[in-house]
DNA sequence: AAATAAATAGTAATAATTACTATTTATTTT
DNA sequence: AAAATAAATAGTAATTATTACTATTTATTT
């Protein structure tokens, strides 16, 4: 992957916030760096940067985020403001311990395991 | 909410299979039962149901699916054929249970955690 | 049976994302 | 350092999922 001036931006913006952005965030930022920017360039530099593990694709609803974090980790979403926060975990008994541990009420979890079904083994 | 012939077809569809159709799935299978429904028929009718606690929507990536069983379960996602696997959970400790449950080689565990955070306390 | 308001079909609009292409630019080779 | 090469870009068009709009149809009420 070559070296862009581009990708270099679009890059150092995802790690300077915790927002976990989206592409229009990005495009619109990085405007503020370089006029021309193409909103194209956003998106196929952010596929980029996923292939090579830099950033991962968080779907939040049917809206696409990013974020630097490579640690594995999740997220709480909140149902008022939209915040994603980030959470770490190992094994745990979730609920109990979020509302001690981030004072967040929770109302719902969802959980999306993936894998290899039983159709291929 | 008033009859209609088209919302119930829609509702019959979403409950007739296992798959977790997509709006276009829902859509092509529908006018096979009345040719001239259109598109927009299905997501109006989507959205009705959706408040009115007969379907909920699944985000699978950035695409939405539906699903008319409405007890609180989650899902397996497999790779390679993307199917969708409904699995009930209490508190469990996932990833052991769910190789030996459903044969199912985890490799990955996405969670989102929605409620209210501490902002709004 | 007539009135009425909700639902529809069909089409246009919007939003997010991807594809395409001529031009630019980082890197390699000379 | 200049020329060659291929990757990356800007700008635009295309695509996909979804929503909005409107005149017409239809389920339900009167």
């Amino acid at each position: 992957m070559r070296y862009s001036q581009q990708r270099e931006v679009i890059f150092n913006l995802i790690q300077s916030t915790k927002i976990h952005p989206t592409a229009d965030w990005i495009y619109s930022n990085a405007k503020t760096q370089i006029p021309k920017i193409s909103l194209g360039t956003v998106y196929r530099n952010l596929k980029q940067l996923e292939r090579d593990k830099l950033i991962t694709t968080i779907y939040d609803g049917n809206i696409a985020r990013y974020d630097s974090n490579m640690e594995k980790h999740d997220h709480l979403k909140c149902n008022i403001c939209g915040d994603l926060i980030d959470i770490y975990k190992n094994n745990i008994d979730v609920s109990k311990t979020i509302l001690r541990d981030f004072n967040f009420k929770v109302s719902d979890i969802e959980m999306t395991i993936s894998g290899t079904c039983k159709k291929h083994t």
